[in-house]
RNA sequence: CGGGGUGUGGCGCAGUCCGGUUAGCGCACCUGCUUUGGGAGCAGGGGGUCGGGAGUUCGAAUCUCUUCACCCCGACCA
């Protein structure tokens, strides 16, 4: 096969763009730091979408919509929120356009907005000022709500998926009357990410909370899932934030409790994005294209003829239809390829650049044995198999690629966590090969700058579970609890 | 916003330093024939305001000025 994309370990970001670009996930657009999903793309974020939205609904939660533009008031409500995102809002000014003189049209200066909207980059505020008027009493609540959206946020540098200046993403955000129903909340939508990450997407994941620095603005407390990415740099793959009472007050939501008393309502948000898709991505693909879990594949099956003349299409047709019915009879998604303006060859590279979990090949020669050609995409095997009853081979098969890629993720994992006991080994497993590095800290937030100025590696989360014992600070020698995780991340 | 780079058929590039027939190559595309179990071969064909503007010149993709766009590296981030 002619190789005319990058290798992993020539240059891991061009091998990735390489991907998202020849897989046909997504493109740069004509607005800078925004892409084009194309289909193929956006066939995995639907099938995403479908999962999450079922694990939401079965937690309670029901969505709902809420605008795009927001009142530039609105923002600055909460102190620590308008810091975090005011640098990358985008500003709607003006109303409308008039044409130029100098040809095309430009901005009409007499439609200016009496009050500026910022575009969302995330919705808490808009959303807190309804809340206001939907909770009056304890009966009100919990409030369960979630919405899928877009969000603009400004960034300066931007990757396909990864970081772009608009993405798609869903948001819950709820209402609580007490503390802990706010924390158990926070606490159960990270172990619904979890749970969707490790079982849908086939990619383990550390759960804890972040450090302040890390934090959302305007949280109390920033819980996270991490996944470790093939060139050791960790990713987060999605966060559940403790609004604690921040959002209540600033917008003035309160309730009246059984008792009688008036007390503002706490709070949890939620999210994960289209980031999703280049974790998905740079966990599991290799350096023939892209390997996608069966769960989450648009296309979970191919079936290519392979045949020199018309009836022997027709005959294999009969096989290859067959096949596909009692496929999809199973739950299974199956594309058959006839395509006769593309040759077997190329459609085996095309399929297999584009991650389909399973292939099957049928020619004259499995017609006269009754056979069929399986090709798994994760180990690059391939078997020739009874065409009887192969259907129940392949929804197995299908079973065992899902956990074949989550087993050899969490593999990778252990490999790349260590335990260090001193800034020298610290800096030596940051500089090498990468990883999660387990390492005492102070609890400093400044000792943790220092680090990410002097190694780049900054703390991941502080693990919920599974704490070491104590220890000494690696930086400053200060006694600490127990270690937490650092890595370079993106 | 600093530093670097690139703009030439749909995509990727050469040509630019040192100006000179009709601007070339690969892929893709179209037609025909042969092919089809890992990206087929041969033959023929179509497609370009060389990012825009101004200038120098007998002559500009090439030199000068100007402008726009995009990419990469840094500060910020799901």
């Amino acid at each position: 096969m002619a190789r005319d994309f990058t290798t992993r370990k020539d240059d891991f970001p061009q091998w990735y763009n390489d991907i998202v670009i020849k897989a046909d996930l997504a493109e740069n657009s004509a607005v800078r730091g925004c892409m084009v999903i194309k289909p193929y793309g956006y066939a995995i974020w639907e099938k995403m979408q479908g999962a999450l939205d079922k694990m939401f609904k079965d937690t309670g939660h029901q969505n709902a919509y809420f605008p795009l533009l927001i009142p530039k008031s609105f923002l600055s409500k909460e102190a620590d929120h308008v810091e975090g995102f005011a640098k990358e809002c985008a500003v709607v000014t003006h109303y409308r356009l008039k044409s130029d003189p100098k040809g095309g049209v430009m901005v009409d200066e007499t439609a200016k907005l009496e009050e500026e909207l910022i575009i969302r980059p995330t919705s808490e505020t808009i959303i807190w000022n309804s809340y206001k008027k939907w909770i009056n009493s304890y009966r009100d609540l919990p409030l369960l709500i979630n919405q899928w959206a877009n969000v603009v946020r400004w960034e300066m540098r931007t990757r396909l998926f990864l970081r772009t200046t608009e993405f798609l993403w869903q948001e819950g955000h709820t209402a609580h009357a007490t503390r802990e129903e706010a924390e158990e909340e926070t606490e159960r939508m990270l172990s619904v990410y979890a749970d969707f990450a490790e079982n849908f997407m086939a990619v383990p994941v550390l759960k804890g909370i972040k450090t302040a620095n890390e934090r959302f603005a305007g949280a109390e407390e920033t819980y996270c899932i991490e996944a470790l990415m093939q060139d050791g740099k960790s990713l987060q793959a999605g966060t559940s934030h403790f609004l604690g009472q921040n959002f209540a007050k600033a917008f003035d939501v309160k309730f009246t409790d059984k008792d009688g008393s008036l007390s503002h309502v706490w709070a949890t948000s939620w999210g994960v994005s289209t980031r999703l898709i280049g974790a998905l991505i740079m966990a599991h693909s290799d350096d023939d294209g892209l390997v996608l879990p069966p769960k989450l594949a648009p296309i979970q099956v191919v079936i290519i003829p392979i045949y020199k003349s018309d009836e022997e299409l027709d005959a294999i047709t009969i096989e290859a239809e067959k096949l596909k019915k009692d496929l999809e009879d199973r739950g299974v998604s199956v594309k058959y390829d006839n395509r006769d303006t593309q040759k077997p060859g190329w459609k085996f590279a095309e399929y297999e650049f584009k991650g389909v979990p399973v292939r099957v090949a049928i020619g004259p020669r499995d017609l006269e044995n009754g056979t069929v050609e399986i090709a798994r995409r994760d180990t690059k095997e391939k078997s020739t198999q009874q065409m009887e009853g192969v259907g129940a081979v392949i929804a197995n098969l299908l079973d065992e690629i899902q956990k074949n890629l989550y087993d050899r993720a969490l593999k990778f994992r252990d490999d790349n966590t260590v335990e260090v006991d001193t800034y020298d080994e610290f800096k030596e497993v940051i500089s090498g090969k990468g990883g999660f590095v387990l390492a005492h800290w102070d609890g400093e937030a400044e000792t943790e700058l220092k680090i990410k100025t002097e190694t780049k590696a900054t703390i991941r989360l502080i693990p919920m579970t599974d704490r070491s014992g104590p220890g000494k600070c690696i930086y400053t020698g200060n006694p600490s609890e127990f270690k937490v995780v650092f890595a370079k991340s993106y």
